[in-house]
DNA sequence: TCAAAAGTGTTAAGTTTACACCCATGA
DNA sequence: TCATGGGTGTAAACTTAACACTTTTGA
């Protein structure tokens, strides 16, 4: 063997960004209809491949930037998906990876440049290759998450009110919570703030604003939802 | 583009496995003192690389077998490890899977021709490139599996003792428990069915042997230790 | 004035934790 | 007979879950 590795072969290594997102009507994932060969016409994951000078967490980075034009987005790897007829076309290991945005700050103009668009999570149409394992196993990771860290916070916007985080924590654990309970563990945690803004639209009554003070969450990160 | 795929780079595809043992002397892992290069003399995972003929995992599951000689081992993925510069020598993707398997079960003689031995958990060397963020990664991993799922029995022998089992989940958690409490919520579980067997290695007196009944599990599956 | 959403108090049931104790046996 | 590890009972402390209630306000 005149080297250790070149014996062995190489493959295309590609990513696939699964995009969480969080409005009134509950979670949606961002879906490509693809205008694009392979399997033109049907629904995927925003994905693409890894380049020689990038990190794989970099072209995932990257990837979701060309879709949502967004920059310093929470994303977590879900796994490399690696069977050898996952892609019809050519073999392509994927790595996928999981994002969660506030839908109003993305890049409107660019997601339909690319022909996406948000679909509930409960409605999701079939898709292509291996991504509906992708995201089945991305909805179990970011739900494990969701109870143990913070991250919800990313799917909202900066102010939020109570009711819009028991819904947005509903709609992860997929069942209904009970209000007075959400509302005494939120209470508990000093880095949920209460603002003296009043979100005014949602209700006559009018529901406080709070928000997510990250510097306080870090001098003691207890979470438990 | 004439092709799709064609304009993009490939890449070595590596797989890492974190094999776990347990014995008297608590939680193992199987490490390499390499000697061979890249990094001949230092201490890493078994590796290998991926071929064009199998899956990721498939390639993870040779990998085992090749140093253990042992199939059917319950292995998970812990994910892929994508640094440009992770492995000098040639850029390699590599994705990690832990293993748990049973350490008497193993080819002593194929793990002395790779160079391998069980090193405890607590007293790990320095590893070769990323191998001790691997570790790290995969011993979280399964720490939250081995809370939620019955794995740990994967590293027993099919007949253990409780102190056994108990002495197993303090060594995954790193913390003592109490004995009459994890004895409590043991008694729960239908499918750790105590055998007529007696163990008298450990004690005067003798300890019952239980074993695991993965049928009856699958009937209901609940677990939490 | 009333529908609709915001916001709060109380208690029973269940789970966890801590600790103290007895049992069987071979050296 | 006693050291050693095997095996058990109980109660206080804490957490969770369930439900019922009051408040505010624009239409």
């Amino acid at each position: 063997m005149t080297n250790y590795y070149s014996s062995n072969p190489t493959f295309y290594v590609g990513v696939d960004c699964i995009i969480f997102g969080f409005s009134d009507d509950g979670l949606s994932l961002l879906l490509l209809k693809r205008n694009f060969e392979p399997a033109m016409g049907e629904w995927s994951l925003m994905g693409g491949f890894v380049q020689s000078d990038e990190s794989v967490d970099d072209a995932a980075k990257r990837v979701l930037r060309e879709l949502t034009g967004l920059e310093k987005v929470y994303m977590e790897q879900v796994g490399a998906f690696g069977s050898v007829r996952r892609d019809p076309g050519e073999r392509v290991i994927s790595v996928a990876y999981y994002a969660l945005i506030n839908i109003n700050a993305s890049d409107r103009q660019l997601v339909q440049e690319h022909n996406a668009s948000w679909v509930n999570i409960n409605e999701l149409p079939p898709l292509i290759f291996d991504h509906s394992t992708m995201v089945a196993q991305a909805r179990e990771l970011m739900k494990q998450k969701a109870s143990a860290e913070p991250i919800g916070f990313n799917l909202l916007p900066p102010l939020f009110t109570l009711t819009q985080l028991q819904s947005l924590y509903e709609a992860i654990y997929g069942e209904p919570m009970d209000k007075c309970n959400f509302r005494k563990r939120v209470a508990e945690m000093d880095y949920v703030e209460k603002t003296d803004k009043i979100d005014r639209q949602s209700s006559r009554r009018g529901a406080a604003l709070y928000k997510f003070n990250d510097r306080v969450y870090r001098q003691s990160p207890k979470f438990k939802i």
